[in-house]
DNA sequence: TACCCGTGTTTACAGGTTTTTCACAACTCT
DNA sequence: AGAGTTGTGAAAAACCTGTAAACACGGGTA
């Protein structure tokens, strides 16, 4: 494999970030921009808490006003996104009072 | 390893706070949120006896109130929790009349 | 212009988890 | 034993998360 290819396999998940593109089993997942880019945010930091702040910082460019929940709206669109392309994993999981964790694994 | 790296290995346990993990033998633990600043903070200062004045400000920021228990409920808790991750080691040592010590040996 | 459609943003509320508080048991020290 | 401390389960209160739904907006099309 290329050196320095910035697509990666998690699984039957693949994530190309300068394509676009998230596959699952090859087939696109359709994702929105926000979604694409929360998803990428999480899979470029396996097993890695980020916190709301940081997510937030990262998909929108600032950070989240007060009481600011589009972070927790958005993974839950992507759960429900994933979860219906791979039923049988869970790749978010939540850390309460702190943030998720995006993790291939277990 | 690089100089400087915020995490420490105490035996089998592990404590990193900008990660917000604290780990055994490469598990992380699931600590809430006060339970890993309590246990931050006995770790930040081992073989030192810390008063609960000391760990309610550091964990709570403010001093504790007259005949407030939290500091206790809590180191119970963590208790707990690291005696269920590693059943053989005492972590943490009371000071009867002054407050709790970290101790990874003896 | 008027009507869809897809996306993004915000709000609301149910449900879940954590934190706090309380009560009593267990322990320590004299 | 008696007084003061600490350990800990459990209930109450506070806080946080999941998610549906309402709203806003722009682009496309009739």
């Amino acid at each position: 494999m290329a050196v320095g290819s910035a697509s990666d396999k998690t699984g039957r998940l693949e994530v190309r970030p300068e394509e676009h593109a998230a596959l699952v089993d090859g087939r696109p997942l359709s994702l929105t921009v926000r979604e694409l880019q929360l998803l990428v945010t999480l899979w470029s930091n396996p097993q890695r808490i980020l916190t709301r702040e940081e997510l937030h910082t990262s998909v929108w460019g600032t950070p989240p006003r007060r009481d600011d929940r589009s972070v927790d709206v958005y993974v839950s669109r992507l759960r429900a996104k994933l979860g219906a392309a791979l039923p049988d994993q869970k790749l978010i999981y939540t850390h309460n009072g702190i943030g998720y964790r995006f993790s291939p694994d277990g």
